[in-house]
DNA sequence: GTGGTCTAGACCACC
DNA sequence: GTGGTCTAGACCACA
């Protein structure tokens, strides 16, 4: 898998989980791939998958149980929501705000652009 | 000066650079301060304004006369509007595009949250 | 390892790796040794050498693999061909000519010294 | 006036200086300009010229008569031609003669491009 | 382990 | 005064 080169790859990594988790690929309660298995389908040290697990285990997302495996919490989907949301407004959107300015983007550029990237998936 | 964590501090100050020669606040052909200014205005260490300046000076932004200083090299707005497009279109565009959808977030919603942030500068 | 005093080392440095990478002792693709294992082998201080790495890096001729890291470009033999052929043509041959008128050295002398000094190699 | 970027000004000022001695636009014991005539026709700041000169006196290729200016030195021609020969056969030829190797340029190359440069002048 | 950043302080060449 | 380079040592994120 090809990883974007401006975020860590463990977050990457993380995003993807959460994204099966949101889109019901993976729900609660469900047991989510070893962290060897994911290594091996992303292409990535065991390593870095571990430190996926971690930080999504310190959000409350998934849960270990000792000897089984990860598993995805009750309400995950509502934290990862909640995460993406306190995410997207308060650093992406201020960002997009100000850069729009200084560039003297008008919100039709903007609307149109989305578009645009939202159609092709 | 305070400084976001998450970004280097020499690209902080380089982005401080660019935005005052956008805004008109240093103009072409104009001598910015020197190294030693910088690193005392924004209170870092000098080796990290110098390497903020070797930075733009990579990007033909500013370029330097030897014992004479710093100067914003002709075009420079152009040259700095082109990194911030490029930025915005291929890296907090599409992300933007993606939260959107796994958030449920209409366009609405967006230029609402956008215009109220662009209402506070 | 000794440099000369009228190049800057990390400069003498970068062009220790392109020399590696033009004569075939490092393969594109391939890792090239770490910052510090470098900076052990050449006798500098290790940021000396990430400084060289860095410029490297901004010629396209290395890239870096977080965790892992730095590798060389694919068509970084071109790159730095390209380099070395602008920084002959443009600057050394001029000089070169210039000189010759005024010490009255003819094209016989010159190629004279020259194949004497590339016998020696 | 438009100088070299690799190379100090005060450096390409005596190198100016010297071109000049050379040719017979300046003859022995014959007085140069004066530190300040020298700065405005070139345009760059006395003390630079002032250290051109005082690098040449260094060199015993001019001499000062305390209230009158500089001169040029008996036997400056001499000077400076050994100057620059040392400086060719020592620095600059074994630099062509490496580069020439490592980029795969012939002798021919050489003397088509050498005459091209000569044939300007 | 890897690279990336930052500090503090030094010395140099240049203008 | 200016920028440029180098050292030594520290801390961090990442794999």
């Amino acid at each position: 898998m090809r990883f974007k080169e401006n975020k860590a790859i463990y977050l990457q990594i993380a995003d993807l989980i959460c994204n099966n988790i949101l889109q019901g690929r993976l729900s609660e309660d469900e047991r989510i791939p070893s962290v060897r298995e994911c290594a091996a389908t992303v292409e990535v040290n065991a390593n870095t998958c571990a430190r996926a697990y971690d930080w999504l285990q310190g959000q409350d997302i998934i849960f270990t149980k000792r000897g089984l495996g990860y598993f995805v919490c009750n309400g995950a989907k509502n934290v990862i929501r909640n995460i993406k949301k306190q995410e997207f407004f308060n650093e992406i959107l201020p960002e997009v705000a100000n850069q729009m300015l200084s560039l003297n983007i008008t919100m039709e550029d903007l609307n149109n652009e989305i578009i645009k990237h939202q159609m092709k998936k």
